[in-house]
DNA sequence: ATTTTATATTTGTATATACAAGTGTTTAGT
DNA sequence: ACTAAACACTTGTATATACAAATATAAAAT
């Protein structure tokens, strides 16, 4: 489906003002499939994107200014997404010892299971909307989004 | 920057993967530059949004469900978003007399105002990504991007 | 004509996000 | 050592979003 469809247009919009709404709608489709596979789980795509950074860290522990930092959306309030994570078992969380300032938040055993039970799901996320591109067109799509979004 | 530096991934992703995450994080950008245009009108993303579809109504009204049809995002709240607007004058709203189920939503001259006041600054943002590719690139990009969201 | 179903919108409620201000800790400057 | 500045995180508050339930009207079925 056209963007121009999407928005019900009945006009033809020029390429700059497309390229914007089609990554907006694009996110869209792709962030609503994905919290389909998520709901069952009980989990935000904010709370499963922070699990796989902690997955990430094989062991050591984050603390909160990496967890930020490595983020999608980076304006999300850590705290409290971390505060969820922990209501579940998924994280622990103490106080760093060389530096009071700083927590370290730890993957459990019980998130990482979850994490493997969903890897799959999400794989088969990732596939269902790469399959519409060959493995050219892919890369083409990832270098194009890479150049666009540049500020200068 | 690519993706990889962008969450701080020591691992190679696969395309796949980079191509949620480069839309997911371009979306991100685009948002974020754009609130900051919005933010001194003490307009939401999702309200100019509305406006610029009363706009293109040319005189006529829309009703909520033609409103909501035709926003990027499709799950937000239409009567409070225009609630919001109703409070800034922006637009007019009335029980239509052929269907009192039905809403009629208006944009005021006021609201229309804001729009002329808003264009060029909105241009300004479309173009400073549109810069960054050629006309064909950017014409590819939402060839790719259309091919690519579709689910079989 | 009455009941059922469908449509259009609103409301309630729980959760998430945005962003400024606050708290405690460490580092740097004098 | 004392004070100011920087840092890491938390809290408060206002607004936004998600989604189910409620309300009101219209259309269809019996």
């Amino acid at each position: 489906m056209r963007i121009e469809e999407v928005i019900k247009s009945t006009v033809a919009l020029e390429d700059a003002k497309k390229v914007i709404l089609n990554i907006m709608f694009t996110q869209n489709v792709i962030s609503d499939k994905f919290n389909e596979i998520l709901k069952p789980y009980d989990l935000s795509s904010e709370q499963y994107n922070v699990l796989r950074i902690l997955r990430g860290q094989k062991g050591n522990p984050a603390n909160m200014c990496v967890i930020q930092e490595r983020m999608i959306a980076k304006n999300s309030n850590t705290t409290r997404l971390i505060d969820k994570l922990l209501l579940k078992d998924f994280v622990t969380r103490e106080v760093c010892p060389d530096n009071r300032r700083k927590i370290e938040v730890l993957i459990t055993e019980k998130g990482l299971a979850i994490l493997t039970e969903l890897d799959p799901k999400v794989s088969e996320h990732e596939q269902l909307f790469a399959a519409n591109l060959s493995k050219t067109e892919l890369e083409q799509l990832n270098v194009l989004l890479e150049k666009y979004r540049k500020i200068n």
